[in-house]
DNA sequence: AGTGCCTGCGCG
DNA sequence: AAAGCGCGCAGGCACT
């Protein structure tokens, strides 16, 4: 075992040379390396309990290195994500001087590349097996943290970008806790939903048997006993021939018309819907050994927000939520956040009259007690109307309203929906910057300035231009509000991490699993965490979400008075939260 | 058999 | 078919 500097603050993790060595540099704050040591990659673990938990490890990607080190029972407390700080780095208008980022397109490429494979990792790792990715040897790793530093460091004011990158590596980190830990999940209780909701799990090339008896209903009505129900171009004709002369075959439109074979359809699909996305082969393949392990994708979408690759995370049926329960001796703590994005829009505006509403916990109610609007109803669908762009219907009739009582956050989504129109780009309050327009975005709007443009070039540079303006508007308060979740996370991730382990006698398992003796993150979805606690330290870890989150306000917008209250739960059933 | 697109619906 | 943003996934279907 080699010995680790403790002065330094940054510990570089790269490949070596040789087969399967990993090469590990301390680097001070200055950049100037202190000491370099070449390993096997086993031994990495080895490495990360010497150095303590004040070290900031610098890796390539988290989803790479970090999945073995949890399996081998350690949980690192931060670190530097290369691919992820430098799609940051690259396109915000805050970096100066992005053009040397911008020329390694390696670290594009490893972006672009498909689900993180969590699967992989520690057995590629001892192996010295390639796989495809951000470039890993020592060298390009080092050369990549030196351009980053240098684009931070010429930023005119780095700190609020200093915390994105932070916040965005936290939730790296945090992401593959969440695989490695899982979503406590009660085969039991899903299989008694689909049995409740569906009938009996059929045999092998056969539906449930309310599913096929919704379908012998739907074709009766029809009278065609043999309609396809499952193609939309078939289920249409079908639906002309008896008179149904809908355009699609949506839900919302198919409820519009009145014929016996609706109501049975309407059910045929939501039942359908269930058994194919979350049914029995989905349990199969997504649930082991008590724990949904579904795949996060950090930074997935462009406003910061995560994505998901497998398993479907994002998209978990509230139906199905009574299935998430908490081992036995354990409870969870379900927290959500009411109306983050109008939050946040307050915040980044510094419109107190808007923040004013926000206080308390129902922002919607707030708005109607000022009188700007008559119902709650009313103040929601105006807010997400304001913040999404509608201009036609009862969204568009009501945001003037909200236009004329609070001008600085309407002001602040107007101004980012005309730099999109115009062109431009937009960046959230840490400073995330919207992509460029495309090269054909362009193209549409520059043929529609010259002279021999047409009517119709014209009319589809308006709409192209509209669509824009629409994105770039929701980007800073969704993106912004995506930052308020990181930091949450980040925050509450720390605050975690200092419970004391309950005794080995209580632990969930004897796997040795990191988070069998201690509360964890079970689950994370845009504004809303699960976190599965030993039952003694159920109230210490709700203190600690509620205190991350008045950690992340304050983090983001210092003393501003806006209010980002929790519903908070604790229970065995996150159903109830 | 593999691909890429479309439709529809789940989530925020 | 949403009006009005951001996603992933399943099934059908046309194409290779």
């Amino acid at each position: 075992m080699s010995t680790t500097d403790a002065a330094a603050t940054w510990s570089v993790v790269g490949r070596g040379t040789r087969d399967g060595s990993v090469v590990v540099v301390d680097l001070h704050a200055d950049g100037s390396e202190s000491a370099r040591r070449i390993i096997d990659a086993s031994t990495l673990t080895g490495e990360v309990n010497a150095a303590g938990a004040a070290r900031r490890w610098v890796w390539s990607d988290t989803s790479r290195w970090y999945p073995a080190l949890l399996r081998a029972g350690l949980q690192v407390s931060r670190c530097h994500d290369l691919r992820l700080c430098h799609a940051i780095l690259r396109d915000s208008a805050r970096a100066a001087d992005a053009g040397d980022l911008r020329r390694h397109v390696e670290w594009d490429a490893a972006a672009i590349e498909a689900a993180p494979a969590a699967a992989q990792t520690l057995f590629d790792l001892e192996s010295g097996a390639t796989t495809a990715g951000a470039p890993d040897h020592i060298e390009d790793v080092l050369a990549e943290f030196a351009r980053q530093r240098d684009a931070l460091g010429a930023a005119h004011d780095p700190g609020p970008l200093r915390l994105l990158l932070a916040a965005e590596s936290a939730g790296a980190l945090v992401a593959a806790e969440l695989y490695d830990a899982g979503v406590p999940w009660d085969v039991g209780v899903h299989d008694g939903i689909l049995t409740e909701m569906l009938g009996e799990r059929p045999g092998a090339g056969r539906l449930p048997t309310k599913i096929e008896g919704l379908a012998a209903e739907v074709r009766a009505a029809l009278g065609d006993p043999t309609a396809s129900l499952d193609s939309q171009p078939k289920l249409l004709r079908a639906l002309h021939r008896v008179g149904v002369l809908a355009q699609s075959t949506s839900r919302w439109e198919l409820a519009e018309h009145d014929h016996p074979a609706i109501a049975p359809l309407l059910a045929y699909k939501k039942l359908m819907r269930m058994y194919t996305a979350n049914g029995w082969a989905w349990m199969q393949e997504w649930v082991g050994e008590g724990r949904f392990r579904p795949v996060y994708v950090p930074g997935g979408v462009v406003t910061g927000r995560w994505a998901s690759s497998g398993g479907g995370a994002l998209q978990l049926p509230r139906q199905l939520r009574p299935a998430v329960r908490a081992d036995p001796g354990w409870v969870l703590i379900v927290a959500d956040v009411a109306q983050l994005e109008p939050r946040m829009l307050a915040a980044m505006s510094g419109d107190t009259a808007l923040a004013d509403a926000a206080r308390g916990t129902d922002l919607y109610a707030g708005i109607v007690s000022e009188g700007v609007v008559g119902t709650r109803q009313e103040a929601k669908i105006a807010v997400l109307g304001a913040m999404y762009g509608a201009t036609t219907g009862d969204s568009g009739r009501l945001v003037p309203a909200l236009r004329r009582a609070y001008p600085r956050a309407m002001g602040l989504v107007d101004h980012a929906a005309r730099t999109g129109e115009d062109g431009g780009v937009v960046s959230t309050w840490l400073g995330r910057t919207s992509p460029p327009p495309s090269v054909a975005w362009r193209q549409i709007q520059d043929l529609a300035g010259t002279g021999d443009a047409g009517e119709r070039d014209q009319a589809r540079a308006r709409r192209s231009a509209r669509d824009r303006g629409r994105f770039t508007r929701n980007f800073i308060v969704q993106g912004t509000a995506a930052e308020w979740a990181l930091a949450w996370l980040a925050e509450l991730r720390q605050q975690l991490a200092r419970l004391e382990p309950i005794p080995e006698e209580d632990a969930a398992d004897r796997s040795g699993r990191v988070f069998s003796r201690r509360a964890h993150l079970a689950f994370f979805l845009h504004d809303e965490i699960i976190v599965h606690a030993p039952a003694a330290q159920a109230e210490a870890a709700a203190a600690a979400v509620r205190d991350a989150a008045a950690r992340a306000t304050t983090l983001l917008f210092g003393t501003f008075p806006i209010d980002v209250p929790l519903d908070l739960q604790i229970t065995d059933d996150a159903a109830k939260g």
